[in-house]
DNA sequence: CGGAAAATTTAACACAGGTTAATGCGCCGC
DNA sequence: GCGGCGCATTAACCTGTGTTAAATTTTCCG
C-alpha cells in the first residue's frame, strides 16, 4: 500500500500495510473528528480534501488554527497524552488515515524515510505558523488577508492545484475571518478593496486569481520567493 | 555527559558525549544567535536562561514567537533546509548546546528515549502555540496578557521556578507587548488594572505574584488544570 | 422553476487599543 | 551626589476594525 506524505507517496512494509488498511476513512463535508478536551490518541494523515483545526474562547469566538491539506499529517496530541487541545473537522469531503498513536510511533521508528519526510513537513508547519503569528500580532487586516491568500496559493501550488496563481479554496469569508482573526464583514471590505485595486479577481465563490502577485506580496510583507521556500511542504 | 531535555536529564552514549562536548556555549544577555534569512543548520538545546524567537514586519514591528526556556529544544529549520525563518536572541545569559543538524538526526535515530522526550516537548509546543494563536486572533488585551502570565507561571512551575504562583520573568513590558501583539503602553494599562483589581502583585521589575489565580484564569479563558496539563513540557 | 437559506455587500455608528508626548522613577557610572 | 538613560505610567486624541442591521446575490434543493 502507498501513503501520501507531503508531495510524495511512500510504500509501506507488508505488515504495516495490512495494519493500516483498517484505518482508511472517507468522510463527508462537515464531519467533526474531535473536540477540544476529547480523548483522541491517533494521528490523521489526509489523502484528499481539507480539514480545519480550530479552538474557541468561552464567549464562542472561533479561531481556525490551521488547514490540513492532502499529504499533511495532523498530530493533535498535547503534553497531556491523549487529551486534545483543538477541534478537528472536515471542511470538504475528505479521505484520510486515522492511525493509532502507538502504530504511528512504530511506523516512524521502522522507516527512516517516513521519519525524514515528517520532520520536513513539521519544519514547514512551524515556519508557516510563525509567519501567521507575526501577522496576527502585528499585521493589519490587509496584511493578514493578503498573507492568507498567498499561503493558500503556495500550498496548493505544491499540490499542483494552483496553475499560475489561480486556485480554488473551499471556504467562506467567515472561514477566512476566523482564520486571520477578523470579522466576516471586514474580510468582505478588504477583499472588495483588493478586487477594486486590480490585485485579485474572483469567480464564483472563492475561485481566486492573483492578478498582481507583487502587490499582494508587498501588502503581505513578504517576498514571493521567500514564501515558497520556507513554507511549502516539499523541498524547493 | 548529561543533557537536559524538558524536566529530565538524559545520559548520552560515550561517542555522542565526546562529539557534543564541543557544542556547549555560554553566551551573555543580548547575544544574537541567528537572523531571519540566515543559514543556520543546527538545533539549540537550552540548559539555562531564556532565548526568544522573533520575526519582524517590513515596517519594523516586532513579534516574539516564543520563549525558549531551560530544557527546551529549538529547531529553527524551515522547509527550505538551512534557511531560518526567525531571529533568535538571548534574553538572559544562557548556556546551551548548538547541535549540528546531522548530529541531531543521529542522536534522535540512536536514542529512542530522547526521541520520545522530544516528541513530547513538541506536542507541548504545538498546544501552547495553538492557545496563543487563539488569543492573538480572538482575545482582547486583557485575555492575551492574562494568558501570557499564566503561561509563564506554568512553564516556570515545571522548572521548579514558580513556588505558589510567584515567579520572575526577565522581560520588560515592551517584550510582553511584542509577545502578545500589543503596544507597550497598553500593556502597562492592563497590568496596572490587574494590580488595582487585586489579581496580581509585582515587586521590583517583573517579579510577579498571582494573588487571584481563578480571576486570572477566567480572564484568560482557561481552567487552571487544563492549562497545566496541555502546555507543560513534562508529563502531568 | 421557485422559494428558502446562506453568503456577501454596504452603511452607520461605537469603542478598544494605537500613538504621541509628557512625567516620574530607579539604577548605573563617574 | 549628579546626570543620564531605560522603563513604566498617565493623559489626550485618533483610527481601524467590530457590531448591527438591512439590502442584495448566490446556492441549494424540492
Amino acid at each position: 500500500m502507498k501513503i501520501r506524505l507531503g508531495a510524495s507517496n511512500y510504500s509501506l512494509s507488508h505488515a504495516m500495510s495490512q495494519t493500516l488498511k483498517d484505518s482508511i476513512r472517507l468522510l463527508p463535508r462537515g464531519t467533526s473528528l474531535a473536540h477540544e478536551g476529547d480523548q483522541f490518541a491517533s494521528v490523521i494523515i489526509v489523502q484528499d480534501g481539507w480539514l480545519s483545526t480550530e479552538k474557541s474562547l468561552e464567549n464562542g469566538a472561533r479561531q481556525l488554527i490551521d488547514f490540513v491539506m492532502p499529504g499533511d499529517v495532523l498530530d493533535p496530541a498535547t503534553a497531556n497524552g491523549p487529551t486534545v487541545a483543538l477541534s478537528v473537522s472536515a471542511i470538504t469531503r475528505v479521505s484520510l488515515f486515522i492511525v493509532p498513536a502507538d502504530l504511528w510511533r512504530d511506523l516512524l521508528t521502522e522507516n527512516q524515510r517516513v521519519r525524514d519526510a515528517v520532520e520536513h513537513m513539521r519544519a514547514a508547519y512551524r515556519a508557516r505558523v510563525s509567519e501567521r503569528i507575526l501577522r496576527l500580532g502585528r499585521g493589519d487586516a490587509r496584511t493578514r488577508i493578503a498573507f492568507a491568500l498567498l499561503e493558500f496559493c503556495v500550498r496548493l501550488d505544491a499540490l499542483g492545484q494552483s496553475p499560475n496563481q489561480s486556485f480554488h479554496i473551499p471556504l467562506t469569508q467567515a472561514h477566512i475571518g476566523d482564520f486571520v482573526g477578523l470579522s466576516a464583514v471586514h474580510v468582505s471590505r478588504v477583499i472588495s478593496g483588493f478586487k477594486k485595486a486590480g490585485i485579485i479577481e474572483t469567480d464564483d465563490h472563492l475561485d481566486i486569481y492573483i492578478t498582481d502577485l507583487n502587490a499582494l506580496c508587498h501588502i503581505a510583507g513578504i517576498q514571493a520567493e521567500t514564501l515558497a521556500s520556507e513554507i511549502r511542504p516539499v523541498g524547493t
